[in-house]
DNA sequence: CCTATATCCTATCGGATCAGTAGGCTTTAA
DNA sequence: TTAAAGCCTACTGATCCGATAGGATATAGG
């Protein structure tokens, strides 16, 4: 399960894409969109350390995308804030850690059905961007029917 | 991640699905393959529970498979350790829960995405058996180029 | 320059989950 | 009868999750 927060950021950098106007502030976002405020707050302040979208202070101040919508993979996203996509500590790319009960992992027998796993996860998560998902909802089957993916 | 438990319960699958003898006890099983002896206790407890293995007690007790190892998925095991695999409640078909923040689940964005991938991981996890993990290293691979599925 | 309004940032918190431990109860074979 | 095994429930310390609180800082308009 993916977290709550991971969600809504998400579902905040979809509105982000959606807009019309060039910035939204948070109290708007968290009010139309149904998310707690300071907990939207939080994230959209991660989002932007990270480097994705871009802020403006004050009175007329808000939030806008700062990366395109088609650079912003969900598995971006999900790192940023779930931590690690990986089944398994010892099949994360980004977050190595031995499974320190495991003696050999080359001959784990665990470690080789989960790396099917992480890798059929990683095709499609690395692979869809904000804008695929914002695109009508043929675009990301069709995307997903080009790599070897999704059943 | 998968948890730490679902990780033993595989591994106490494995070594019974491995074993010459007709069965072997905990104590046995938690020093030979450096796993916490009441911890393992409770997870055998479990998969007795679900109708995986079967024990005997007294002096010469101890577990086995009760069902043959060809026919105990990973999903299954998954699902009882930890709970379902889907990465949204609202995509659980054996726990699945509405995303109350969600107002139309059929245009949900988000949803149509990990619907991909949760049928992938299920793909996988509902079709590869203890007996697949325990064969060669390569038959999990040639069992996964049949589905379509992992990269 | 002042003030209203926005973001920025850190701390805190209650509840749930995780990874075990503890310990008594029951069954079985010798 | 007793030692050795599984059965079962309860507990516990640590960590994570989903927020909330509140002050600090920046900005635009009057």
């Amino acid at each position: 399960m993916i977290s709550q927060k991971a969600k809504y950021a998400l579902r905040a950098l979809l509105v982000l894409a959606d807009l019309k106007t060039d910035s939204i502030s948070i109290a708007e976002m968290a009010e139309q969109h149904r998310m707690p405020r300071k907990f939207l707050e939080q994230i959209l302040l991660d989002l932007k350390h990270a480097g994705l979208v871009q802020s403006r202070r004050g009175v007329a101040g808000g939030y806008s995308l700062l990366k395109p919508a088609d650079t912003i993979t969900f598995g971006q996203v999900l790192r940023l804030i779930d931590g690690p996509l990986a089944p398994l500590p010892c099949l994360s790319r980004v977050a190595y850690r031995r499974c320190e009960d495991c003696h050999d992992e080359a001959s784990c027998r665990i470690r080789r059905v989960f790396g099917h796993v992480a890798n059929a996860t990683r095709a499609i998560l690395d692979q869809t961007t904000i804008a695929d998902a914002q695109a009508d909802p043929e675009r990301v089957g069709r995307i997903l029917g080009g790599i070897q993916g999704a059943a």
